[in-house]
DNA sequence: ACAATTAGGACCATATTCGTACTATTTAAC
DNA sequence: GTTAAATAGTACGAATATGGTCCTAATTGT
């Protein structure tokens, strides 16, 4: 299975959770209590996402994190290449150093079209989407619903 | 980075070589001189391919492997989901178990919808085009050469 | 000053992946 | 019929990646 990281999947929750709370700052503590993934790792995911400049961190009693930007500008391929690093299918969509089969190798250029593509589709689903989707229902039809719209020819 | 094994890259280097040999049989032993990928490993990816009845296996003497369909009809998704089982970018969007956080998680249909996009990215490259694109230039403008007109908008 | 909070590492247990090896089965050629 | 060549299936070990935890330092509101 292609698949992305735990850390990374735990990340699109949390951005999702700090997304809904209307710029008010939630600290790890609290964004473990409304997740319940362990407050160590909400933690590390968290010093990422800050490092990434996805989210601000402010420090100190009271302190917490909050969007660094709206969250219409951040997308899901955002979030995961700050827990992740670039996208992409195989090493060599990425870095040029030659695998040991390199010089037999015909596909290269392809799985870099391929990495291509599923970046364009990570990138087409944004946080906000994200976020209206998982709200309750009552809350969601107040807003924006063009999520199906937005990836599905994709 | 979001990642296909190196098992999978290998199928389809090994798929690649076999759907450029016009039908003839190939053992595991000539792709492996192909393509430098060791032997042994070769000998698995391919049980794994014709188990997935993506190529038909040829047993004893002069035996080998050839395509069990046209390389038009076979995709890099057939050949990664043969590999590695179905693709999703997360446990949940795969199975219906929830993992530990699951009766706080919003994001769960939303990663379903991301995956499906993924999907149609690796459904939209036919073997035949990677086949194609990944032949020495004299070959390949003999042939039919749609593979970025196929994907970019993907 | 103190308490609450993030920053940045280091660390370890576990799971996964990759590559290999072994045995059984099938089939063509002689 | 015997032999050689090939795949089928399974099991296994080493290397690597991942997830989760913990510790110390730095920052900031009360």
């Amino acid at each position: 299975m292609i698949k992305v990281s735990k850390l990374s999947d735990y990340a699109t929750v949390l951005m999702t959770v700090v997304a809904q709370s209307d710029g008010q700052l939630l600290s790890a503590h609290d964004l473990h209590e409304k997740t319940r993934i362990p407050e160590p790792t909400v933690s590390k995911v968290l010093k990422l996402l800050s490092k990434a400049k996805l989210l601000d961190a402010h420090r100190g009693a009271h302190g917490g994190y909050a969007l660094a930007r709206s969250s219409i500008e951040i997308t899901v391929a955002h979030i995961v290449t700050a827990i992740e690093g670039p996208i992409g299918l195989t090493e060599c969509s990425i870095h040029d150093e030659c695998c040991t089969i390199e010089p037999w190798c015909g596909v290269r250029g392809n799985w870099r079209l391929i990495s291509a593509a599923v970046n364009n589709a990570l990138q087409s689903v944004s946080l906000q989407q994200m976020a209206t989707t998982a709200l309750p229902a009552q809350k969601r039809h107040e807003q924006t619903l063009a999520f199906n719209a937005g990836h599905a020819g994709a």
